[in-house]
DNA sequence: TAAAACAAACCGACTAGTCGGTATTTGTGC
DNA sequence: GCACAAATACCGACTAGTCGGTTTGTTTTA
């Protein structure tokens, strides 16, 4: 791999999801960014247009990706159980990875001008819909319970994996896997029909032997 | 009920719970918020010593009903099924009333000088460890599957229920007790045992007639 | 009539963004 | 390879505006 030299555009934005994660975006100014990393405030907006923009880029950067995998997840699979056990394996790893990127997504977007917030509401909407198919679909194959409206399963899974990023520590006593492991046991369980959980059982945890 | 006139502090609080949500803290000036009420900046410091208290008073004012109506549903009820069922009925019958407020508490809590923050998220801590107390008493009746850690069945229901902030409208086509059927259906069926399954179907969602 | 509640003008610290300038890299003709 | 120009990347003092908070003055109430 080739030691290329981080860009200044680069460093900023490192060291902004940082600082934003920590303090919050208004309670970071530009001045603190640029003494962080060395840098200058004439290099900052030589980069960006605006401390705004930068936020943007954060978003960008990081819904941008939760849809490729999200996207990939789906495409790799062709069954809902699978291609839903997947799509929880992936986002839970990339919130794992992602957390100050999705600290910043979920609590500071109100901050974003609307020509930004309008197209980062479009792909929230996107990772949503991907998420909500793999239900509608495992609905009409009977895999997964009819009489729990769709939209608000996907909701609900939503949320649970969301906040993650409130909670969890990668100095806690849980590694990611083993919170994804209970997730996916969790939501089979309450959605997975009695005709299809056979194929669901394989992917969730053991019983533990009786002590 | 007698119509007592609204005194200046209140409706400080009232509209601010509102434009908080609406725009952030920050970008709320306490000149807009007087102005939007008919009222000055004189009696703003009258009412409160600066704007960060006005930031705390709606955080506790919100976190103190929160844990107020969980330990009631605690304490009226007396087996771990019951008594999940009860909270997560109030829960998301808080959550209806108080969007404003939860929006205000989990996104600009960070505003918080230490001195408040630090009572808040004890009482924060404290609404988690009600919930987990249930679940926890549930895993010892073995009510509740005990192959599921009790701390990420808490923070994955909290997370179900907390992110209905980030979505729910009022005027959507659901109603705030439909999602809370849902809700409960979905996390019964995720942990509670077989053995412990007969008490809790009552609550949940009837199969709909084959059509 | 005194104290409380509120109003209106004002202050000062803070911060996003600017702008003239300097260093560094890239392209070009020889 | 080398001079040299031109574009690109970056710097830092400065500014204009904003906003939390104060001060002083006025009204209401008990």
């Amino acid at each position: 791999m080739p030691m290329v030299k981080k860009t200044l555009k680069q460093r900023i934005v490192d060291a902004s999801v940082v600082l934003f994660q920590e303090d919050g975006y208004h309670n970071v100014t530009v001045d603190r960014i640029v003494e962080y990393i060395g840098a200058s405030k004439g290099g900052f907006y030589h980069n960006f247009k605006s401390k705004d923009e930068l936020l943007y880029e954060i978003h960008d950067v990081f819904i941008s990706y939760v849809i490729k995998q999200s996207q990939e997840a789906y495409d790799k699979y062709d069954t809902p159980i699978t291609r839903l056990c997947a799509m929880l394996q992936t986002l839970t790893q990339v919130f794992d990875m992602y957390q100050a990127h999705i600290t910043v997504f979920y609590e500071e977007s109100r901050s974003l001008p609307e020509e930004y917030s309008e197209i980062i509401h479009k792909k929230r909407d996107q990772y949503r819909d991907i998420l909500q198919k793999v239900i509608a679909e495992g609905q009409q194959t009977k895999d997964f319970r009819t009489e729990l409206p769709c939209t608000i399963v996907t909701m609900a899974i939503v949320g649970m994996i969301n906040w993650t990023y409130k909670w969890f520590k990668q100095s806690g006593p849980l590694t990611m896997e083993e919170i994804t492991e209970v997730f996916t046991d969790m939501v089979l369980r309450a959605i997975v029909t009695e005709q299809a959980m056979e194929e669901a059982v394989q992917f969730m945890i053991k019983e533990k032997p009786a002590e």
